[in-house]
Parts: C-alpha cells; sequence; structure tokens
DNA sequence: GACATTTATAACTGAACTGTTATAATTTGT
DNA sequence: ACAAATTATAACAGTTCAGTTATAAATGTC
C-alpha cells in the first residue's frame, strides 16, 4: 500500500512485485516484449520513461494502479 | 477507486479529479509549469507521456499511486 | 575464489515527447 | 443563437526515449 509519487518510488514498488513473483528481468519484460533494458530503466526510476513502457510492464506483473488523494484523512471518503 | 490500466483509463481519472476540483488545464498546469497544451495530451490518454511529466500533473492535483495485484481476491491480502 | 546468473550501461537509429507560441474547435452560460 | 471561456490541435527546435546488440558490473552459488 505503499504511495507512489515518483517515477522512483514506482520502479521501487514494480521491482518488489516482481521479485515476489520470482522473475528475473528477462522473464517478467518478455511477455510484453520489453528487452531487459527498459525493465531495468523503469526499475531505476528514470524520469522521462514512456507512460506505455510503464503500462506495458505493469501488465507483465499483473497490477493494476488506483489513484488517490494524497494525505487522504479516511478510507470511506470515497470520490467515485 | 476505479482500476488504472492504460494511459488512457489514467487521464479519464486525472480529468476526472480535476474537475472535482473546479480547476481549468491551465489553473491545474500552472502548479507545476505543464502548459495547457500537456494537460491536454496527458488527459487525452497520449500512449507515449513521459513518466515524470504524469507524476508533476498528479502532484499539481494532490493526487498519489498505489500499485495493486489485478483481480485482487479481497483487500485483506497484504504483500507490504 | 571461481563460475554462472542477473542487472546496469553503452552506441546507434528512428520516433515521439516537452516547451513555446499560436490558432482552431468545442463547450458553457446568458 | 452569441459571446466568453475552455480545450484540442499545429509547427518548430531541442531532448530523450524504445529497440537492438553488445559488454561491463554486480550478485549469488558452490
Amino acid at each position: 500500500m505503499i504511495p507512489v509519487t515518483s517515477p522512483e518510488s514506482l520502479g521501487k514498488v514494480l521491482r518488489h512485485y516482481r521479485k515476489n513473483q520470482g522473475l528475473t528481468q528477462v522473464e517478467a519484460g518478455a511477455k510484453f516484449n520489453l528487452p531487459q533494458k527498459t525493465v531495468s530503466t523503469i526499475e531505476a526510476g528514470t524520469a522521462g520513461i514512456r507512460l506505455d513502457t510503464v503500462f506495458k510492464y505493469m501488465a507483465a506483473l499483473g497490477l493494476e494502479m488506483h489513484l488517490d488523494p494524497r494525505n487522504k484523512p479516511s478510507d470511506d471518503e470515497a470520490l467515485w
């Protein structure tokens, strides 16, 4: 449930999930034709990575994203 | 709590939050020096937008991101 | 310590972004 | 329906990515 607010923190979270699944960068990237180099770049937190590349990698790891207000006072403050 | 898995859905959610705050694209973008054109591009769901640009815009709207496994069976399956 | 696996880094090309400025198209309110 | 406000689109220059291939560095195992 770690909040992600930067390319760096996103890279760390993605790496965490990948390792949790016992995958190497090559294995994880192969699912969506991302070369190992690109996976490395994503996890390193490079600022300029393209959004579609990130979503491909999230798909490879079976992840989805949620957006929430920062400093959310309580969880029952639904906006949708 | 809508799950985001593509640039398109991300753009829609960001637009939703912006309008909820009563901001125009110019007003929201100005907080982080993003020109109106860039905000429009983000909300339109352009695939190749750069990740740092997205995070700037999220910061302008006071949002943070969370990653979760897709088809999460139950909410008490914490991984962290 | 040596070997094998995994990850980081490099050079090159083509493609597409951001920022800037400006204008067209659309939406909103009266 | 008109005017004002908002959003979408365009051209240009500069920057940087993705992909490919290859290699260096780091990590882990015996």
